[in-house]
RNA sequence: GGGCCGUUAGCUCAGUUGGUCAGAGCAGGGGACUUUUAAUCCCAAGGUCCUGGGUUCGAAUCCCAGACGGCCCA
């Protein structure tokens, strides 16, 4: 279809192409008149008119045509002309009916508006709506410009289990499910983090995994409970390294998805150009709170602080659960440029290296964009015995009645005890980076067929 | 989980204080028309007003409960 306008492109109003085309899409607009029959064809291209008369096409080819309703798929054979009101036109010689639609299309003018139709019945939102077509092509072309980016710095693409023992490299509550032959439940995964740094020890030094994540949670403009993530682990990088890479990655994707590095963004605009602002995380909450966050080290002492600038602080939280709140009440929603945070409370980081500097601190980054957090990333905890003690710190949370505190994986644990390189490693949330491209304001606008209650 | 809003024809939507309120456009059906562009014209058809209760002489409209969805908050 896209050929055959080419092809029209040169021809002047009343001139008829050399050579037969065929073009094949989805009705979409009839204009009957008589002896002549004007059709309007999709296809992900485009569009084109068909132009039919009762000389050319024969009796029973205009009946064909004219009998046609709007949905149906049909193929046209014929010749590429220009007609005298100058529309580009295929004169058909032949058609065939190739799949007939015994149900009607959106409305053509007004579109597909209500919101549980479009998310329910996403082809129909497709169909109705090129924006909608150009916001998936968009997606895919952002991720594959990270697997080029990826790939061309010598990463491999490795896939892990979805269905895992034990869930691990997250807080957040699993979905569980039942294995009949081996008679036991399984996890879905919440993260790909602790089977990909198991590729690390056993040497394939820069690994990714682009997949879905489960997360047992409810759903929200920015929340899906399965949703596309991307982990990157580097042997011999820290966690400054990473932040160059993303800085880079995230613009590549930028200028694949949409040709350039400044993004429109809810009536203003982001520029997504390198460097990002970096800031401390503790400075940060200060200075967003009025908080210094390692003051309060105490979790009952920290909730009041808290309530006294009038934030929501449940009861019962742990410290980090705390500090994470303040983080996503005070800060987060003016984090619009992109910015990156540096170096969070041990608490907050299981998986994190401690900063030589200050042990209470580790080698960790966020990275925010649009007002959400779209990046997470660290030096990554390789000493066993550390890793132990954390495990432990996350059983205590979980008795305490966190029920977002990960369980000890011991077969990790093992895998450590081999010795893992020093390893930066990354994870970056495709479905809110897409967001962040495109301008859309809810998960369910980039993911094509969003979760929604039976 | 909380607050607010929405649900009327296949689609997009009107429907005033409770009283010709079951409506329009498009789509779909029948007909006219051989260069149209949301073609035009004529004709006919199309409904569990989300569901269930309640108030009332009378409910799409008011009240209660529920389902589903949206936005905001947590």
């Amino acid at each position: 279809m896209a050929d055959a306008r080419a092809v029209g492109e040169t021809l002047a109003p009343g001139d008829e192409a050399e050579g037969n085309v065929a073009i094949a899409g989805r009705l979409m607009a009839r204009r009957g008149q008589g002896g002549t029959v004007f059709a309007d064809l999709g296809d992900r291209s485009g569009q084109i008119q068909v132009w039919a008369t009762l000389d050319r096409l024969g009796d029973a080819g205009l009946s064909l045509l004219a009998d046609t309703h709007l949905g149906d798929i049909v193929g046209v054979r014929g010749t590429v002309v220009r007609t005298r009101r100058g529309e580009i036109s295929v004169a058909a010689d032949a058609v065939e009916m190739l799949a007939k639609a015994l149900r009607p299309p959106p409305d053509r003018h007004a579109g597909l508006r209500d919101p549980e139709t479009r998310y329910r019945q996403r082809y129909l939102d497709l169909m109705a709506s090129e924006d909608v077509r150009a916001q998936f092509v968009t997606r895919a072309h952002a991720i594959t410009g990270i697997r080029r980016f990826l790939d061309e710095r010598g990463f491999i693409e490795v896939e892990t289990p979805a269905l895992q023992p034990i869930y691990g490299g997250a807080a957040a509550r699993p979905f569980i499910t039942r294995h009949n032959a081996l008679d036991r439940d399984l996890y879905l995964r919440v993260a790909t983090e602790l089977y990909l740094k198991r590729c690390i020890v056993g040497g394939l030094e820069k690994v990714y995994e682009l997949g879905k994540d489960f997360r047992n949670e409810g759903v929200s403009f920015k929340h899906n409970p399965e949703f596309t993530m991307l982990e990157t682990y580097e042997a011999y990088a820290d966690y400054e390294d990473v932040a160059g890479m993303l800085e880079q990655m995230v613009s590549r994707a930028a200028v694949e998805a949409t040709g350039g590095m400044i993004v429109p963004w809810k009536g203003g605009q982001i520029d997504l150009t390198p460097p990002w602002r970096r800031v401390g995380l503790i400075a940060a909450l200060r200075e967003a709170s009025g908080i210094d966050v390692m003051e309060h080290r105490d979790a009952a002492d920290l909730q009041a602080r808290m309530r006294a600038v009038g934030l929501d602080a449940p009861d019962g939280a742990p410290w980090s659960k705390l500090v994470d709140g303040i983080l996503s009440q005070a800060l987060e929603p003016s984090l619009v440029e992109p910015t990156i945070l540096m170096d969070y409370p041990l608490e907050l980081s299981p998986f994190a290296k401690r900063r030589e500097d200050d042990p209470g601190l580790v080698e960790r980054f966020e990275a925010f964009c649009g007002g959400m957090e779209i990046a997470n990333a660290f030096s990554e905890l390789n000493d066993p015995d550390d890793q132990r003690e954390r495990f432990a710190m996350l059983q205590a949370d979980r008795a305490a009645g966190d029920d977002e505190a990960q369980p000890a994986d011991e077969d990790f644990l093992t895998a450590l005890e081999h010795g893992m390189p020093p390893t930066g490693g990354l994870g970056l949330g495709i479905d809110r980076l897409t967001m962040l491209l495109t301008d859309r304001h809810s998960i369910r606008e980039v993911i094509l067929f969003p979760a929604m209650r039976t």
